[in-house]
DNA sequence: ATGTCTTTGTGAACGCGTGCACAAAGATGG
DNA sequence: CCATCTTTGTGCACGCGTTCACAAAGACAT
C-alpha cells in the first residue's frame, strides 16, 4: 500500500507538517501511526471534500473574448466543472459553436438554467450588463456567481459573488515593481513613506492570496 | 479644502477606522487631528504609493482568446498601465491588430522588450510554451510575471511570479455551494468531516482574498 | 509477547494582526 | 489667550491561526 508522511507532503508544499495533520484531521482521514497516509485513499477524501467528485455544470454568459477564453480554459474538466451552455446577448452569435459548445440566446438564460440544474453562474459580460444577468442568474436559481466584470455585484442573502479583477494581479506585481527600483534611492533613509519591504518567506509563492492587505501594501 | 475622516472612510469601505488610520500611518500621509484628511492630498499620496502615478508599459504574450481579452481589457489604461506590445508566436497573426495594437512576433521578442523599457509580463500563451516564454522574458530584463498559463513557473531569484487559474475561483464557489447543499443534510450531526461552515463577517467580500486557506478550506 | 521505532493527532505556547481606548494635537469660538 | 471640541496617531490587550512538542498508537522485528 503506497503511503505518504506528513512530513514528506509538507516538504512537498513548502507547508509546516503539524499544520498539515491538523487540517488532515478536520477532514476526517485517518491516518495510520507510524506509516502515514495511504495516497489513494487520501486523494479520494479530499476530492470528495473539495467537490472534485461532483458534477458542477456552469453557465458562462458573455462570449466575448473573454467568455470564448473560459470556454476553451482546459482546466475546467478535470476539477468538476462543465460548461453546461454558453448565453451571450448577440442574436448573431447564436447557434455558432465556441469551444465545440454552440452559443444560446439570453432570452433562454432561465430555460437554460433549470433544465440543466446549474447553481453556478460566470459573468463575463461587459460592466453595463453585468448587475441585470446577474438579477436573472439569481432568479433563475443560481446560487454562486463568478464575476469577470469590473462591477461590485448586489446579490440577495445567500447567493455567493467572486469577484476577479484581472488587473489587480498586474496592480500588485506592479507595486512590488515599484519597490524593488526604490530600494536604492530609499537607502539613504531619508524621506517619509519609508516603508520596509521584507522578502517574502516562501520564494515560491505564486498564489493570490493575501500579499497585500485590502486598504495598504505590506 | 475638502476632507475625510477616517470613520467616514472607514464606513465606506466596511473597515475599521483604527485599522485605517493606522494603515495610513505607515505611509506618512499626515491627516490633521481634529479635522481630518485633506482628499486631494490622500490620493495623490496613496496613488503614487499604489504606483498608479507611473507609466506601466507591459507586454502580452501570446494572443488566443485569453490574450485577446487582455488587450481589450479597459481597466487597465485607467490603472498605469499601458500596453506595449502583442506579442504571438503565429506568423499568420504578426501585422493584425488586436485591441487596435498590431501583433509582433515571438522573434521580436527581446528587441520590443528592451526598446520599450518592460518590465512587467504576461503570458497568456498554453501551458507548454510558458516556461520557455518566461525564460526569455527573464533573459530580456523582464523581473515582473502574471502568468495566466496552468503551469507553475520557475525564475530566478529576484523576479515575481504571480499565477492566475481561472479555475481556483470557480473552485471555491463550488466548495461553498457544495456546503450549502450539504448542510441540511449534515444537520443530524452524524458523519465525520462535519466541519462547520461559517458565515462571512463580511457580506460584501467579493475579493480573491484567503477564504480559503493553502490546504484545507475553513 | 514484548520492545523499539516511526508517525500521527493534539494540547499548549507563541506570534501577529486587529480593534479598543485614550492621550496628544490642532482647529474653532468666545 | 484660553477653553472646548473634534479627530488623529498609537500603546495595549484580545483573539486567532500557526507552530512546537509530546503522548498515544500502531507497525515491525526479535
Amino acid at each position: 500500500m503506497p503511503t505518504v508522511s506528513s512530513e514528506e507532503l509538507a516538504a512537498a508544499a513548502g507547508v509546516n507538517s503539524a499544520k498539515l495533520r491538523k487540517d488532515f484531521s478536520y477532514l476526517g482521514s485517518y491516518g495510520t501511526r507510524g506509516v502515514g497516509y495511504d495516497v489513494e485513499y487520501l486523494v479520494y477524501q479530499i476530492s470528495r471534500e473539495l467537490g472534485l467528485t461532483q458534477d458542477w455544470p456552469v453557465v458562462i454568459v458573455g462570449i466575448g473574448n473573454l467568455g470564448a477564453a473560459l470556454a476553451n480554459y482546459g482546466g475546467f474538466a478535470s476539477r468538476g466543472f462543465r460548461v453546461a451552455a454558453l448565453i451571450d446577448a448577440d442574436a448573431a452569435m447564436a447557434g455558432k459553436p465556441v469551444a465545440g459548445i454552440p452559443v444560446q440566446h439570453t432570452d433562454d438564460l432561465e430555460k437554460i438554467i433549470k433544465d440543466n440544474g446549474v447553481s453556478i453562474g460566470v459573468i463575463a459580460t461587459p460592466a453595463g450588463a453585468a448587475q441585470q444577468v446577474c438579477d436573472r442568474l439569481v432568479a433563475a436559481g443560481v446560487t454562486s456567481i463568478l464575476n469577470f466584470a469590473p462591477t461590485v455585484l448586489s446579490v440577495p442573502d445567500g447567493v455567493d459573488v467572486r469577484k476577479v479583477d484581472l488587473s489587480i494581479e498586474l496592480q500588485i506585481l506592479a507595486f512590488h515593481e515599484q519597490r524593488k527600483a526604490g530600494e536604492e534611492a530609499a537607502s539613504d533613509g531619508a524621506g517619509p513613506a519609508a516603508v520596509t519591504r521584507e522578502e517574502s518567506a516562501r520564494s515560491a509563492d505564486q498564489g493570490p492570496d493575501g500579499d497585500v492587505p485590502a486598504v495598504m501594501p505590506a
